[in-house]
DNA sequence: TTGACAAAGTGGGAAGAAGTGGTAAGATTT
DNA sequence: AAATCTTACCACTTCTTCCCACTTTGTCAA
């Protein structure tokens, strides 16, 4: 399964290679998931690595519940044409193309964030604000979400 | 089931390793939950343990009712990426990240709480003020919860 | 009650792995 | 054919982790 987590920072060197933490790499099943990586745009601009044997799962699935043909056409234009597959070097670094790196407005120092199933990229600085801005946010649905487990362990007895 | 119970206190020592109790430890199945452990921010801004298994399962679950959709992509990429897989070394240490450790507020002594489910990491001092601003209320509400109790046991004969 | 032995907890040194930067070789383009 | 860009490989530094040894705590028996 799947359980990428954490926050880890890292430079993108003089030649554009970017270093993927053993941290996280070691939290791919490489037999399940492959070692390398595609290189994909998110949700918010946001790009992100996913595990290749993943990610070519879930491209054959495809978008869902998209509305008019043209619509969905659209969307597998623009989510493959936006995705590259990428190599790690034998010291763990893949290569962040600039055309790419424009289009995230990514600089020289950037955070690795794990969320579940991928690895996004962020600029240092944009995640830190980004984390200030949501964390009173996160909170309250933390507790919201306890209370809800709560409410249903009570139910049920068991976990 | 998980019943973590007790205080227990430790020292962050100059290699940034926490001791986490074997009293502690030996109350975990690591059959059924593992023997190592996710770190993740709770409510409060207070960071958990939890046994590893047994966070992967509520991983697996999510957030509950969450209304817009970007209310939940932002709640899972904060809880994934607040959280960190930590795994105990030989004497039954963790390492502690300097990062957690300046957002969580910790110092170098720490009183690790049980909490059922999971176990807290609190500095001392704040530990200790919050037992003292908190006890008065924690005895009303023990009251409170005898009585029900016993109302309870009074209807249905059973304990 | 005290002493001894065992287990738990703490600290530091050393080996090894992870991370970083540079150099050289090869490919591609002008 | 030369120059530049890319990629692979190598070496060095830093950090992590393992191991050993010492201290403290707890338990059992005399």
């Amino acid at each position: 399964m799947l359980m990428l987590t954490g926050e880890y920072e890292h430079t993108i060197d003089g030649k554009s290679r970017l270093f993927i933490s053993n941290k996280l790499r070691s939290q791919i099943d490489s037999e399940q998931y492959g070692s390398n990586f595609y290189l994909a745009m998110g949700s918010n601009g946001i790009y992100c690595l996913y595990p290749e044997k993943y990610f070519q799962q879930i491209a054959l699935v495809g978008a869902p519940g998209m509305g008019a043909p043209d619509e969905s056409v659209s969307f597998e234009r623009m989510s493959f044409a936006l995705a590259s597959k990428v190599e790690l070097d034998r010291q763990g670094r893949l290569l962040i193309n600039e055309k790419l790196r424009k289009r995230a407005n990514l600089g020289t120092a950037l955070t690795l964030v794990g969320v579940r199933d991928h690895i996004e990229l962020w600029n240092t600085d944009d995640w830190e604000r980004y984390l200030e801005d949501n964390l009173h946010q996160f909170h309250t649905q933390l507790e919201q979400a306890r209370q809800a487990q709560f409410a249903k362990s009570g139910r049920d007895m068991e976990i």
